[in-house]
Order: structure tokens, then C-alpha cells, then sequence
DNA sequence: AAGCGTTCCAACCGCACTCCC
DNA sequence: CGGGAGTGCGGTTGGAACGCT
């Protein structure tokens, strides 16, 4: 689609713009089964034609497990606001403090929604009664009951918005609730002990276009679920426990490169996208899938 | 139905920051 | 301490969806 500026020489050949539901399934299969030690390796090691920065970004703002997806409520976005005016544009703290929200959702939100509703909100008060102290109830509150996933200290020392100097002095304790995020949630084991994606279990209103009325008919679960209903991901008990709000699953995990790559042909296979070819195939696949995959590309 | 303007938000970019050697 | 690599953050962009005429 072509956003933003030209590429840099380094990204020459890789894709942009949206995700395809096949590549989704891929940056999400091979996550759930490796962790996302290393995002720059990461592409190259899932054989996804991405730049690790888009990977990275399109786990975090949308495939990530324990994303709340949906409109904001009433309360979500109060606190939005409550937290903006104290903190300016910092959206991922403002983020950390709303559980299953991301900072580009929140911004997004801020700017659409949110920025329109605080200015109209601040003019009715002057024009209707000229009351002196019109925006004091949406630059300071103490009362935020947010929350994140561990105690947190947030010093808007640091804030730089004109909109809240006022509040730059003050600090703001905020009560929170751990995240107990387990990864049984999004994955379902079969009888024989080994896992699979689970679209349905892990959000129900999953959606890649919450723009859309019908933002229950997401490519990528709905491929999975007529699809790939089985959709294996080979014998990964060692991820069971994942909790990503507080693991980063490739400090923990380990596999060799040869796994790696072993299991990202049989992943092709299981998907059917013929991107590896038949069996003479594999070893060929299995010493440069890069090559390989950019070869059967073209 | 077609055209046009607006809204929304996923994804991009550059810069800043942190970590490691 | 300096430099490079990796990662995170915030601003911006542009295509798709939507609404209006």
C-alpha cells in the first residue's frame, strides 16, 4: 500500500503495509513455539518477508493473545483522559495502565474520539457558565483506579505536553491488578498432549478491522477456524505456562536453528501454502528457507 | 448508483533509549 | 567512554469504510 516514506535499502524485497491472514498465522504459530527473543532474527527464522520492527509491531498492537479488542467503555476512556491530562502524549504508559489496550490504540482513540470530546467538553463549560475552574476536572484527579499489571509509580516529571504542566509536580499512585495470562487461554490441547491455536478462545470479538460492522468475521481466525480447524502446532508443553505480560518467551525458550527451520516446513506442509514444495524440497528448505522462500516466491 | 468528503485505524517512519561489548 | 545493535515510543500517513448528497 505504500505508507510513509520510501523504504530504507535494507528493506528492499520485503512487504508492506497489511498483514495477510497467512502471514499473521505464521508470526503467531511461530511465536507461540519460539518467543520473540530477537525480533531482528525473527522474520528471517519464520520465513516472513517483514522487517523485525513490523513484526514486532504487529504482534504487540494486534496479535498478542491478551489484546482486548472492541470499542472502549464509558470508564476505559474516562481514564484515558484523566491519564492524558496528566501525562500528555505518553501512550504507553497511559497504555500500561489499561489492561488489553495498546498505546497505538489508545492514541488513536485520543486523537478521534477522545481530544474532540475534552475540547467541546472545556467550551460547553466556559460558554455555559463561565466557571473559572471549567478544566480542573480533567487536569487533576487522584482517583484513577487503573489497571496494570504491577504497582506503578507513574512520575509526570517527564511530561512534556502543555496540556498538563500543571499537574508536572505530581506523582500518582495507581492501584493495580496483576494479568494472569495463561497461554491454555488462546491454546487448546488435544488428547494426544499437543497444541493448537485456538482463534475462537481467545477473544471473542477477535477482529483485524474493528472499523467493520462485522468485526466478528476476521480473515485470519475465520481461515483458521473453516480451514485449519486442527491447526497443530507440534508438541509445545514447554509454552503452556507463557504469561506474556510478565515472559519474554525467547529469554526462555530455546531451539536450534534446525528446529527452527524443521518446523517451519512442516508448518507450510500443515498450512497447505506450498511455499517449501514436496519432500525433494525439504532439505534444500531446511539448509536457506530464506532462499528457498524467496526462490518459490518469485 | 455514483461521486465526493470525512472518519477511522493499521502500519509506517525516524528518533530516542537501553544494553552490551 | 564510545559505538553498534536491538528495541520502544510517538507522530504521521494513507487506504478502506462510512455517510452524505
Amino acid at each position: 500500500m505504500g505508507r510513509g516514506r520510501a523504504p530504507c535499502c535494507e528493506k528492499i524485497g520485503l512487504n508492506k503495509g497489511s498483514w495477510t491472514p497467512a502471514e499473521d498465522m505464521r508470526l503467531v504459530a511461530y511465536i507461540q513455539k519460539f518467543g520473540h527473543g530477537n525480533w531482528r532474527a525473527l522474520p528471517k527464522q519464520a520465513g516472513l518477508l517483514r522487517c523485525g520492527k513490523s513484526c514486532r509491531l504487529r504482534w504487540i498492537n494486534y496479535l498478542r493473545p491478551d489484546i482486548k479488542r472492541g470499542n472502549f467503555s464509558k470508564d476505559e476512556e474516562d481514564t484515558i483522559i484523566k491519564l492524558h491530562s496528566l501525562l500528555g502524549n505518553k501512550w504507553s504508559k497511559i497504555a500500561s495502565c489499561l489492561p488489553g489496550r495498546t498505546d497505538n490504540e489508545i492514541k488513536n482513540v485520543w486523537n478521534t474520539h477522545l481530544k474532540k470530546r475534552v475540547v467541546s467538553t472545556k467550551q460547553q463549560n466556559i460558554d455555559s457558565s463561565n466557571d473559572q475552574q471549567s478544566d480542573v476536572e480533567i487536569k487533576t484527579s487522584n482517583n484513577i483506579n487503573a489497571k496494570i499489571p504491577e504497582t506503578q509509580t507513574i512520575d509526570s516529571s517527564d511530561n512534556q505536553s502543555g496540556e498538563s504542566k500543571d499537574a508536572s509536580e505530581e506523582k500518582i499512585e495507581i492501584v493495580i491488578e496483576p494479568i494472569s495470562l495463561d497461554m491454555s487461554t488462546f491454546m487448546l490441547d488435544d488428547e494426544d498432549g499437543d497444541f493448537f491455536i485456538s482463534p475462537s478462545s481467545s477473544n471473542e470479538s477477535y477482529s483485524t478491522n474493528t472499523n467493520n460492522k462485522d468485526q466478528d468475521q476476521d480473515p485470519l481466525w475465520s481461515i483458521m477456524d473453516e480451514e485449519y480447524p486442527d491447526f497443530m502446532l507440534g508438541d509445545c508443553e514447554e509454552q503452556t505456562n507463557y504469561n506474556p505480560t510478565t515472559t519474554t518467551l525467547g529469554e526462555e525458550s530455546s531451539c536450534s536453528e534446525d528446529e527452527s527451520k524443521r518446523w517451519l516446513a512442516n508448518l507450510e506442509k500443515e498450512l497447505d501454502l506450498d511455499l517449501w514444495g514436496d519432500e525433494d524440497n525439504l532439505q534444500q528448505s531446511l539448509s536457506d528457507p530464506v532462499s528457498c522462500y524467496f526462490q518459490r516466491a518469485l
